[in-house]
DNA sequence: CTGAAAGCGCTTACAG
DNA sequence: CTGAAAGCGCTTACAG
């Protein structure tokens, strides 16, 4: 960008008759400068439209402003809003506290692929991870000093700063929703188990069954991975196997949609034949006909409790990981 | 991050026994280095673990390697998983290309706002804009040498490089398919209007009318601003001053959700007695039931052919804006 | 409260 | 094909 030379620390110190060190205070908020002579440097950024070169001022200060927001998936993840409403939330707070959200949609597959790369180039102040499917890049990249927060709990135990919906408790509200609406047959259509968050879902409704005194039969839980199609499938292979279901808790709604879609196709009704729940409340829920029982998580509250644990730690503040709660909204599907 | 101290060219230089300028040469692809001493340079790289300094070399060449991808909007723009697969192709382009993506989603109010601002700071070497409600910024961007491209047909006609969906025709087939369905009284809810696409698809419909040889009556026109809510709204009033209405075209799916949650409480059915298309073909109008008549737009093409623009910029080549084309995708609803 | 000076880690004419 | 050297535009101890 060879625009129109844009001007530099030496011109606004010749213009306001001070030295670069003290443009530099005063653009940096330093009040150790003399009241005058600071207005002097602010009237000549003023006149000259002076806008500071960040990429000097980071090679020096060792502080690109810039955090990664890294989605560990392909993009077809952004088919589902509920990451847009994510990364919505992250940038929101991360601009309000003069950062910036560097986005990349890549499978981490290793610890040595691009965004590995890219993430020890130095061109980032910290990272934020989501849909994180293994840690080991993760981990390298603490030791290295790199603030980190992941967004999901982490595959592995180790102590990373995490943000997570309570995945447990709103499976477990979910199928005891269901148990209670008179259902006696409920299975599960997981996501991808790969993921904690999937797999949370599923001890949640495992939960359930035990404190209905005992566990579901294993044929009541189908594998999906989050799309609709899986959602499909998954219905499918339950209503095979177990022709008398009657409530079905599908762990995001791109999913339950997919099995609502089935039990028509099969000329069955939701809810009078099968109840459905889903998980999210996305808008797709919420527009769905008939509505679609679906537990609430704040999306965009958990992209902001991202950022702000990533600003504290910036900050060298301690932090905990952090739950979000979630709560079923009731519809016409269960 | 102060992390333990990662090599420099200092180090890679002394290791391999060659200068810092051959270093440097090596890493970035210059192949009048002898074979021989790019090996013991390579070697090094490999041996120390070495990540070139991202920061440092973007001061020394002038070019960061980041684009802004900036959405004139707020967040709640990302419930409609539109935007999210726009980003999406657009990452993924520019990942390719060894570009990085840097998110701002926020109101461009004025040409002295956060985002100008930093636009005007040197960390990016071009900006692709989505939903852009004014250009006054972009003009400026543009005189001062910045690669940009649009999103969407800008507001005003000053040559910018840009990328749209063929909203007007889109538009058309959606009113004549309605009227090829036997609907006599069509009415449209348009997005907001302020936006370019908007208009468009709304010019698409007139023209559909004009077609049929003659115009519609000014209350067929409601205005919605793409959101679920104002879908509903703008289908209570087009009931109101048209009761008799029996095809309508909603500007976008959410919309079209919206028009039929409204036409379904008055205990009407889609599309017996009110035919509905909507615009995007989402996963939405996918997983809708009765399924949604949409017209299909590719989203994640539109972001990649943004991102083609952009690096065809910077690299110097002539580009032309490009129109993508639409498809109509008839399912239940129309 | 202020300035001179060194330094951040690369890139790139220039000269050979 | 290669190296010495200047430079990119800031920040930050250090000394006063």
């Amino acid at each position: 960008m060879a625009q129109t030379a844009r001007p530099t620390y030496a011109v606004i110190a010749k213009t306001a008759g001070v030295s670069e060190a003290t443009v530099s205070r005063v653009l940096n908020g330093d009040d150790s400068v003399h009241p005058d002579r600071a207005k002097r440097v602010q009237d000549a950024v003023e006149k000259l439209g002076y806008k500071k070169n960040r990429v000097a001022s980071a090679l020096a200060s060792g502080r690109t402003g810039l955090i990664a927001v890294v989605i560990d998936d392909d993009l077809s993840i952004f088919q589902d809003p509920f990451w847009g409403s994510v990364t919505a939330g992250v940038s929101r707070v991360l601009m309000e506290n003069e950062l910036q959200s560097l986005l990349m949609v890549s499978p981490v597959d290793s610890v040595d692929g691009a965004v590995a790369h890219y993430l020890q180039s130095g061109e980032v102040d910290g990272a934020i991870f989501f849909a994180l499917h293994s840690d080991a890049l993760v981990k390298r990249l603490a030791k290295q000093g790199l603030p980190i927060v992941i967004t999901g709990t982490p595959p592995s135990n180790d102590d990373f700063i995490f943000v997570d919906t309570d995945n447990f408790g709103g499976g477990l509200a979910a199928t005891k929703h269901l148990f209670s609406r008179g259902c006696q047959k409920v299975g599960i259509i997981t996501g991808d188990t790969g993921l904690t968050d999937a797999k949370q879902r599923l001890d949640g409704y495992h939960q359930a069954y035990r404190e209905g005194g005992h566990l579901p039969s294993k044929t009541l839980v189908a594998n999906g991975d989050y799309s609709f199609e899986s959602g499909k499938r998954a219905m499918r292979q339950l209503l095979d196997s177990h022709p008398g279901i009657d409530g079905v808790f599908a762990s995001n709604d791109l999913m339950a949609m997919g099995a609502i879609a089935v039990i028509q196709e099969l000329g069955k009704t939701v809810p009078e034949h099968i109840k459905v729940v889903g998980f999210d409340d996305s808008l797709i829920a919420q527009t769905a006909r008939p509505g679609l029982t679906s537990v609430r998580q704040d999306v965009v509250a958990l992209g902001e409790a991202a950022a702000n644990l990533m600003i504290a730690q910036l900050a060298g503040i301690e932090v905990e990981p952090k739950i979000l709660p979630t709560e079923l909204v009731v519809r016409e599907s269960a």
